[in-house]
DNA sequence: CAAACAGTTGAACAATCATTCAACCATTGC
DNA sequence: GCAATGGTTGAATGATTGTTCAACTGTTTG
């Protein structure tokens, strides 16, 4: 439950300041974008998922390394990787048996170096 | 880089690519830092301290205010402000009954921004 | 064809986590 | 002092979620 589901303020409050509040909601990105963008975020905020995108940033990574890499069974790794795809944060090529995965863009990488930055302070 | 403008080497799980899982194993970040950063990531993974965060940007906020723009309780809000305090990404100033909450630094608008920007897509 | 292997998937379980509820602390004003 | 209000907190609860396990698909090889 979020803002705008409520016409009415459920907090208790007895001196509310409405001209900031009615601005405030104004303002806000809408839900949808709220959702998408916590959702977004929800990704990263994973230390398995997180592993897999430093493993793969460079070259691809079949599977099996990648588990082995991070020593993790092939099927956690899998089930977090499917994650991923959904949020098209990575991209998967066919070889034979195996599956080589890596990153799909530089935002990626954009977003977890200023993580970084942020982290080191 | 994309995976198909590099040749991909035939992997065989169980003899698996030890010299490739060596090489990531040295290249990526130690785990105390995926952790840190998976843990940073997780603060923004949720939808209502999300909406805090952009309602107290720009001006500061007291906590009936903040409860009452996002429709929420004050004690529900209460308990993500104090997640978002202990990591750093927000600051307050006591004033009589009331607290006012605000961004701590510009480094948290920048990685929104640059989420936002991955989402129009 | 059958065995072996890389990878995926669904269900089950355990752990994590956000909200609710009630009680509490702190400040103001009568 | 004491009632009222803004805000915090701990425990309980319900929902979400990551890993395990077993079964499964698809490809290669003997």
């Amino acid at each position: 439950m979020s803002i705008y589901e409520k016409s009415v303020p459920a907090c208790e409050c007895e001196e509310l300041h409405d001209e900031i509040i009615e601005k405030k909601r104004r303002e806000m990105p809408d839900l949808s974008t709220l959702y998408d963008l916590s959702d977004f975020f929800k990704i990263f905020g994973d230390s398995t998922r997180m592993s897999i995108l430093f493993a793969i940033d460079g070259e691809p990574m079949c599977v099996c390394d990648i588990a082995a890499t991070l020593g993790m069974t092939k099927s956690a790794v899998s089930h977090q990787l499917k994650i991923l795809r959904q949020s098209d944060l990575i991209t998967y090529r066919k070889s034979g048996k195996n599956v080589f995965y890596t990153l799909a863009d530089d935002h990626v990488r954009d977003i977890i170096e200023k993580a970084l930055e942020h982290i080191k302070e």
